[in-house]
DNA sequence: AAAATTTACGAAAACATTGTAGTTGTTTTT
DNA sequence: AAAAACAACTACAATGTTTTCGTAAATTTT
C-alpha cells in the first residue's frame, strides 16, 4: 500500500486539502455528505495520518519518556507497567531508556531529550548521580520530570515515593524483634535517596532497642557483580557474621542467598535475611523471603498520572510534592525467629 | 531557555537558514570559520533540533517498536534489553507496547503504527492471536516486523526463535531419564508456534522411549491466573498424580510449585518440574529448577540487528529466515532422580 | 585575458498537517 | 429589496528542517 496523503485524497476526490482535513476531523464546518465521502475514500486509500507533522504544528508528540537505570529488574518493570496503563488510557506513547546506572549514559539521555522529542519525563535516579544539572536543564527545556522511588532531592517536582524511612525501621525493627542484635546493612549506593532513608530507618531502630551501630556491619555495595559479593562474602565468611541481613535492594538479598548456599550458611537459623524485594517468587525460595514489598505498579501509576495531570498546562512546572505510597511487610521464613 | 529554531540563528548569526543547516551538519559546504561561528552560537543560545521536523522531511523517525505479550515476564524483558541495547548503538529509539495477550489490543496497537510512526516492529505474538490479518497489513504500509519468539508462521519475515522441538524433547528425555513415566505437559496455548513445537518435542520423547501419550496428561492452560491454577491443582491433587511435569512456560511451572507447596507433595521425590524459563532466581528456589533457559538477550540483539540490517534500503521487505539461538539445559534439583 | 572551476553561501521547494482568514452562494432578517 | 447571517468550502500561512538548485565572487586553468 503506497502511502497516500491528504493532498491525493484532495485531489482526487476533487476538494482542497483543508475540507479533507477538516472532515476527516469531524469539523462542523463541513457537510455530512462531504464527511462522508471524504471518509470512505480514505479508508478505501488506506489514508493515515503522519504524526509527526501534527506533532510539528502542535509543538506535542503524545509521548513520554521512562529512564530507569536498569530494566531487568522487578521493580522497575511493574512501574513501567503502571505508567504504561496509564499512558494507554491516555492515548500516549511510551519511550524507554536505561542509564545502566550510569550518570553519562544518564546525562546523554536526558540531554536527547532536550529537543522536543518527549513532552514529559518520568525517572528515576543512577545510582552513581551525583549531580542534578542535566535534569534542571531538562527542565528549562520545558519537559517536565516526575521521579519514582530513586528521587532528586534538589529539583522541585513531583515525587513518587515509598515510606522508605518507616520501612527501613519496621524491617529492622522485625529483624530485633525476631531475636538479631548484630544486624547487618546492606547498602547499594551512598548518594541515592532511598538508601539514606532507609539506613536512617534501620540506625533508628537499632537506636530504639539500643543497640549500638557498628560500621563494620554497613556494607557499602555498589552495584557492580563481583565487588558486592566480594563484600557480602567478607561478611558472611568472617567469626564476625551477623545474625541478622537487612538488603537495602533485592539483588543484594539474592546474592547473600547465593553466597549462604554456597557457605552452608542456614537461613533464619544461622542468619535471617530481609529486603526490599518485588520478587514474585519470593514465596518460593529456599527459604522464603521476607520482603518489603513497594507498590511499584501503583507508583507507576501514580507517576504517569501526575504528569499527564500537567501535560495540558502551557507552562508545567510542576509543583513540588511527594506522595507517598507505603510498602508493605511481608513475612516469610527467612525471618523466622 | 525559550526554544530557537534555524530561523532565530539565522537572523542572529546574519545568515540564512540553510547556511545555519549546513554548518551545524558539518557540510563540506561551508566554511570552516562560519561553521565555528555558527556552532558557538547555536550553543550559547541553546539550540536543540527539532527531531521531527527531520523526520517530516526523511520519513524515517529512527524509533522501533517492541511489541510484548506481557512486560512482567522475565523472557521479554530480557530481550527488550538486548533490543534496547542495539537501538541505543545506532541511535535509535524504543517505544513498548503490550498487548496483554490479547489479540484485539494486538491489533488495534498493529492498527496504531501504520502511520510511519516507527521504522520497524520487533514483536511477540499474543497467546489469543489466530488470523495474521493484522500483520501483513502493517508490513503493506512498508513498516518491517521481526518477530522473536512467538512467531507468525504465516508472515514471510525473519524469525528469532530457540530451539523449541529439541528442547522440548531434551526436557522430556530428561525427566525420563530420572525415572519419570506419567509426565504431564503444561501447555499454554494451542495456537503458539512455541507451544506446539515444545509439545511435539514432548510427544517426540514419549514415542522415543514407548511411553503411552495420555490425553489426560497434556494440560491446555490459557493464561487465565486462576483457570490455569485450578487446572493444574486438579492434576497434581488426584489419584493419577504424574511424577514428572513439563511446563511450557515459567509461569505454569511457578504456580506448579505453589501448589505443591500448599498440597505438601515433594518436589523431586513425588513429581519432579521442568521449565521454560529464565527467572533469576532459579538456582535459590525451593527445591531449585531446573530450566530450559533460553537466550532472552542475545535474541533480543539479533531480532534487532536483522531489523536495522534491513531499515537502512528503500524497500525493506525482509527474507522469510528461522534464526535459531540454541536453549541451555541447565540441571537443577527439581529434577533430581 | 578569457574561460572554466571552485568556494561559500542563499532562495525556495518539499515534507504533511492544522488553523485562520477569507470567499462564495444561499437563506434569513428587517 | 437591501442587509445580515450562515453554510460549506478554499487559500494560505505556519510549524522546523533538509536539500536541490542557483549565483556571486574568488580562484585556477588555458
Amino acid at each position: 500500500m503506497p502511502k497516500v496523503n491528504l493532498k491525493e485524497l484532495a485531489t482526487q476526490l476533487g476538494v482542497s486539502i483543508s475540507t479533507v482535513s477538516k472532515a476527516l476531523k469531524d469539523s462542523y464546518e463541513i457537510s455530512a455528505e462531504t464527511k462522508k465521502k471524504v471518509k470512505e475514500v480514505a479508508e478505501k486509500m488506506g489514508y493515515r495520518t503522519n504524526p509527526y507533522a501534527g506533532h510539528l504544528h502542535s509543538n506535542r508528540s503524545k509521548t513520554i519518556a521512562v529512564i530507569v537505570p536498569e530494566i531487568t529488574n522487578n521493580f522497575f518493570i511493574q512501574v513501567i507497567s503502571g505508567a504504561q496503563f496509564i499512558a494507554h488510557e491516555k492515548d500516549y506513547h511510551i519511550l524507554i531508556y536505561v542509564t545502566d546506572d550510569n550518570c553519562k549514559k544518564e546525562e546523554a539521555i536526558l540531554r536527547y531529550l532536550q529537543n522536543g522529542r518527549v513532552d514529559g519525563v518520568l525517572m528515576s535516579l543512577s545510582s552513581t548521580t551525583k549531580k542534578s544539572d542535566h535534569i534542571s536543564e531538562l527542565i528549562q527545556f520545558n519537559i517536565p520530570v516526575v521521579f519514582f522511588d530513586r528521587i532528586c532531592h534538589e529539583i522541585e517536582t513531583a515525587k513518587i515515593i515509598t515510606d522508605d524511612f518507616a520501612s527501613g525501621f519496621n524491617a529492622t525493627e522485625h529483624l530485633i524483634q525476631n531475636g538479631c542484635r548484630e544486624i547487618a546493612y546492606l547498602s547499594i549506593s551512598e548518594t541515592l535517596s532511598i538508601d539514606n532513608k532507609r539506613k536512617q530507618g534501620y540506625l533508628e531502630a537499632l537506636s530504639k532497642y539500643d543497640i549500638p551501630v557498628k560500621e563494620s556491619l554497613i556494607i557499602k555495595c555498589n552495584n557492580d557483580e563481583r565487588n558486592d559479593y566480594k563484600k557480602i562474602f567478607q561478611l558472611l565468611q568472617g567469626e564476625q557474621r551477623p545474625d541478622g541481613l537487612f538488603a537495602s535492594v533485592e539483588k543484594l538479598a539474592l546474592t547473600a542467598y547465593k553466597i549462604c548456599h554456597e557457605l552452608k550458611i542456614k537461613i533464619p537459623e544461622m542468619v535471617k535475611i530481609i529486603c526490599f524485594s518485588n520478587l514474585r517468587t519470593a514465596s518460593l525460595l529456599n527459604p522464603s523471603l521476607t520482603t518489603i514489598t513497594q507498590p511499584a505498579f501503583e507508583m507507576g501509576r501514580e507517576a504517569a498520572a501526575v504528569l499527564f495531570k500537567y501535560l495540558g498546562r502551557k507552562h508545567a512546572q510542576i509543583h513540588n510534592e511527594n506522595i507517598v505510597i507505603k510498602s508493605e511487610l511481608i513475612i516469610r521464613d527467612s525471618t523466622r525467629g
